[in-house]
DNA sequence: AGCACA
């Protein structure tokens, strides 16, 4: 089939992404990058030798994926160009919001526990479906600073990376560096060309979830 | 290049 002749799908089918990336990183990448689209229902990454360089992002509608197949097409991801197309057929996870889900045949035989395991991480783990930007939250009364160029980042969970932080930011126009200090995880700056820009940026970013628990708190730096 | 969900 064409490329073009896949019908639109709320999915979105990614390839040729590096392969040394490894699964975890790898979606929660793919999350910050494709979660200004609109809601993200699901990241799916597979690194068996059939499906590794490969993922799926499940919006929560077709305009989105849309979007990103066109604003995001050869966009450079850990160094590749990530060719997008429509996903050729629905995500499990929408099917079953549908009622509609029904088991392949080669898993028949473990139905019942596979299902309950499923059901299980999905309960547990809301982060892909939940991590939408919140509202800010007050903290020591940061965001009375006045604006700036550099923004300040607090409340990331200490595994985030500058290239995970780059990914969300320089989205927005007049980005210029992320600096993190590494014996103070956490927290970052991120620098845009002037302060219109970093504030649009905050604007957009404020309260971002990278995981559940850590809504992102922008604010410009102290001068 | 490769379209799955464990």
């Amino acid at each position: 089939m064409l490329t073009a002749d896949i019908p639109p799908n709320q999915s979105i089918y990614i390839k040729n992404i590096n392969e040394k990336i490894k699964k975890e990183e790898l979606k929660r990448s793919l999350y910050c990058l494709f979660s200004h689209f609109r809601r993200i229902l699901d990241v799916v990454a597979l690194k068996t030798p059939k499906l590794r360089g490969q993922a799926w992002v499940v919006f929560t509608e077709v305009t989105a994926a849309s979007n990103a197949v066109r604003q995001m097409q050869n966009f450079p991801f850990y160094d590749k160009p990530m060719r997008i197309q429509y996903a050729k057929s629905n995500s499990d996870c929408v099917s079953k919001a549908q009622g509609i889900f029904v088991l392949r045949e080669n898993k028949m035989k473990q139905e019942e526990k596979v299902e309950r395991k499923r059901h299980a991480e999905e309960t547990q783990q809301p982060s892909m479906a939940n991590a939408r930007p919140a509202p800010s939250f007050q903290q020591n009364g940061q965001e009375t600073m006045p604006p700036n160029n550099i923004l300040f980042i607090q409340n990331l969970p200490i595994e985030t990376t500058s290239m995970m932080l780059q990914l969300l930011f320089k989205q927005y126009p007049g980005f210029k560096e992320i600096r993190m200090i590494e014996p103070k995880p956490g927290i970052a700056f991120v620098e845009y060309e002037d302060d219109v820009q970093s504030s649009m940026a905050m604007q957009a970013l404020q309260g971002f979830k990278i995981t559940p628990q850590n809504p992102m708190v922008v604010s410009f730096a102290k001068k």
